[in-house]
DNA sequence: CTGAAAGCGCTTACAG
DNA sequence: CTGAAAGCGCTTACAG
């Protein structure tokens, strides 16, 4: 059996009314009966039990987060951040993987639910319909991070995903490339597929270039798929001199695809990845990245969700970070690298 | 306010005991009344707390997991593994993540305890003092995963880290390297440091082949100490013709700083990694490693601890699972390697 | 098959 | 400054 206050107050010869007065710190204790109750809970090893403790206070101190796959160094970076200032303010974090799983989220929801977290936050932007019903319903604080679902009641902490497609695109451009190879994400998802391949576009019309049909390609954001997409992309008549991977692992699956195909990255293509993940400083040649301030995203998403659990009355629009196209390596001029 | 199982009751025109009973499927109410409480369930957008059911039933669903770094591709797999194995058995995880920070660490096993999980997972080996005074006292099952502090109270879930070392090193010498460089972990870590470094150190003295004071160095698992170390490495006199370092991080590491030095890998110097992350296959060449079973770590470690929560009598011997050498293409036959 | 009552381990007015 | 009592939202004997 644990110990509970019951029996700290019986050790201690006091009530359990001044025993959770110790607890909680207040004052008006005598200097004498609080180190009495100090003792007793020392011998007892007494630690109080939160559960009690929400039930009549109300409040869980928790946090549900919903993460699309612990496993990408995007998320699980987004993840760290979000657990330092949960950490740093007395909150914990309950976390879920679903990895593509809708069931599995819907589940968790549940969940989240029932042990009464004071927040969720939701990281993917694949909201089905009884998704969107339960978060709609709930009146638990709900935000959105790294994402904006098609969907205009809940805060989102993202970049500007159109701009910084079209100037990742552009900055290819100006280094001299026409034909520009695109890998994107999935067309269902506003943030991260229909935004990004929009400012591709775009950016490639404005400057007169032509779009190619058989240069633009989707994936799901995975190694793999960036691997497998640009193998289609080699296999066109007349292959892009430059690829732009909305994901840097998309983009490191595409270097990779290029030099086994006995071509150079960048003297023959280059690429460019989108994120700003760890695998940017971490593949060679290093990457080139328009890359999202993930840190901060997390970090902000945080601070956001805080001050709505505190009921402070939040406009309800959305914070949107800066982007920042980090050069290295793998993105070359057009005409030096004709020229080696 | 939420709605409670008070208003359900009176919605429904039964007592709570019967709301009770439908919650929790219990046989023994009529159709009439069931359907009657999932009507007002329904209606009402009820959901139980779990806070109040966790009181009563002294039974919470949770596992506090403790991991040292989120962004590591290494336990992030773990944790995702273990997260898949919790949510299938019902348990939520709560996880705080210690970037070296040890007061961090006591502070959340507090609140772990505060929160009454079932069971603890921790997955470094860095136990101070007042940790293991903590976790010796408390009644709740603690478990190790991917390490083997110096303790033997506790489960383990581990490979055999001496033996993995072992071998790794033997299919460097098989390969004709007479010099092999090590690039080692925290000396003061049990697994993943003494135990590799042995392993290294007794299949070259076992070969005869004298170990190099300068060949030897040790890092702390990520990329960039595997870089710095690397560099050190090259600087010696005679640097090695092969390098085994104890993470992937590390070896992906190394092999960046042979490549920034105009050396190639393999064809100038092998290089081995250890953990079987998912970098192996990611970075070019691709990285002969010695791999844990990172997937079944995680499942076996929370199949243990469920074992345990449940009061089986677990025998107090750890888990040795299978390692496995995985030749890609970082290693090379230092014969054919030099007639290149 | 159904319900009234006690109790889970705390906190918080309320009274003194 | 201190304590008895009510209550947080459930479940579970117990009785019928």
């Amino acid at each position: 059996m644990q110990v509970k206050i019951k029996d700290v107050a019986k050790h201690a010869g006091v009530s359990v009314t001044t025993v959770s007065r110790v607890l909680n710190g207040e004052k008006y204790v005598k200097d004498d009966l609080k180190s009495r109750v100090n003792r007793a809970i020392e011998e007892l090893g007494y630690a109080p039990s939160q559960i009690a403790r929400s039930l009549v206070r109300k409040k869980t101190n928790l946090i549900g987060v919903i993460v699309p796959d612990l496993t990408s160094s995007f998320y699980s970076t987004i993840l760290s951040s979000i657990e330092e200032m949960a950490s740093a303010n007395d909150y914990n974090l309950l976390v879920c993987n679903i990895s593509e799983d809708i069931d599995k989220e819907l589940k968790y929801l549940n969940v989240f639910q029932e042990m009464r977290v004071e927040g969720i936050i939701i990281m993917h932007e694949k909201i089905n319909e009884p998704i969107r019903n339960f978060i709609h319903k709930i009146k638990i604080p709900v935000i959105f991070s790294s994402v904006k679902p098609m969907d205009q009641k809940f805060v989102s902490v993202i970049i500007d995903d159109y701009q910084a497609s079209y100037e990742a695109t552009k900055y290819l451009i100006e280094l001299g490339h026409e034909t520009i190879g695109f890998i994107g994400g999935d067309m269902r998802d506003i943030t991260s597929g229909q935004n990004r391949y929009s400012g591709y576009r775009n950016a490639m019309t404005d400057a007169g270039t032509k779009l190619v049909f058989e240069h633009i390609r989707f994936g799901d954001y995975k190694v793999k798929s960036g691997y497998d997409q640009m193998k289609e992309l080699l296999s066109v008549e007349h292959p892009p001199t430059a690829v732009f991977a909305v994901s840097d692992d998309m983009a490191v699956g595409a270097m990779n695809c290029i030099r086994d195909h006995n071509l150079r990255v960048p003297e023959d293509i280059s690429v460019m990845g989108f994120d700003g993940s760890q695998l940017t400083e971490l593949v060679r040649p290093t990457l080139t990245s328009m890359e999202q301030p993930i840190q901060q995203m997390g970090k902000v998403t945080m601070d956001v969700l805080l001050k709505q659990i505190a009921g402070e009355t939040i406009s309800m629009s959305d914070v949107v970070l800066e982007h920042r196209l980090v050069a290295r390596e793998s993105c070359r001029n057009r005409n030096e690298a004709t020229r080696m």
